[in-house]
DNA sequence: ACCCAGGGTCATA
DNA sequence: TATGACCATGGG
């Protein structure tokens, strides 16, 4: 059973978002290799502070592969410090790296590889889950995947088109149920998910007066 | 002082 | 398979 939702809903509502707030020019980094180490450095982290680290590893010589490897575990920690869990995520971007060298470094092989043997792949590396691996797909890889994030499910579920707990692959099912296999438009549709959440209220993702208001189940049972 | 931020791993039942 | 503890800094 596939999840079900107005023919056209989920396109309406990209229209609105894209209306509203415009182009995101997700993802926020230059380099491919940049993306994977952003998307690793943002797990449960402000954006804001993965940048530092982003930053520091910049400033240290030390965003690529190689100096990934060159570098202990402790240096590295104390080079992503601002972004937290800053240990754990040292151990993750070593992995990272292992597993982009064992690919040659080349990005251009993860472009012309298979996207669901690379999921797998992505998936079998430390620290990278469903999130972080669609995230790379998507914006590193150029493959058309859709992210779920904690803001999106937040969002269509005060829309009712999702249940408050339901699991990554059937959350992800439902946009690729209701869209076309476009990797742009998947692109900018997570990227105006996320401006939304932080646009619209806070605590509660979705307000009356934002341009999803008449869409959210705040107008059902009706007036 | 408290809450959360563009998650994932690991141990336990 | 499904929860819960844990990882940690910085801004509101």
């Amino acid at each position: 059973m596939e999840p079900q939702a107005t023919p056209g809903l989920l396109n309406t509502i990209y229209d609105r978002l894209f209306a509203t707030y415009g182009r995101q020019y997700w993802w926020p980094a230059e380099e491919p290799f940049e993306v994977m180490v952003g998307a690793i450095l943002t797990q449960s982290a402000a954006w804001r502070n993965a940048e530092k680290a982003i930053n520091n590893l910049m400033a240290a010589g030390a965003m690529s592969p190689a100096a990934i490897r060159r570098l202990s575990v402790t240096e590295l920690g104390r080079i992503i410090r601002p972004c937290g869990y800053f240990n754990t995520k040292a151990v993750k971007l070593k992995a990272l790296a292992d597993w982009f060298g064992s690919r040659g470094d080349d990005m251009n092989e993860l472009h012309a590889a298979d996207t669901g043997s690379l999921r797998r792949e992505l998936l079998a590396v430390h620290g990278i889950g469903p999130e972080t691996a669609d995230s790379i797909l998507l914006y590193a890889a150029g493959k058309p995947v859709f992210v779920i994030d904690a803001y999106t499910r937040r969002i269509f579920s005060r829309l009712d088109l999702l249940p408050q707990k339901e699991n990554y692959d059937a959350c992800q099912r439902l946009f690729t149920a209701n869209l076309a296999a476009d990797t742009a438009l998947y692109n900018e549709y997570h990227a105006l998910l996320v401006r939304l959440a932080k646009e619209a209220c806070r605590k509660q993702p979705l307000c009356k007066n934002c341009c999803l208001g008449d869409i959210c189940c705040y107008d059902k049972g009706g007036s």
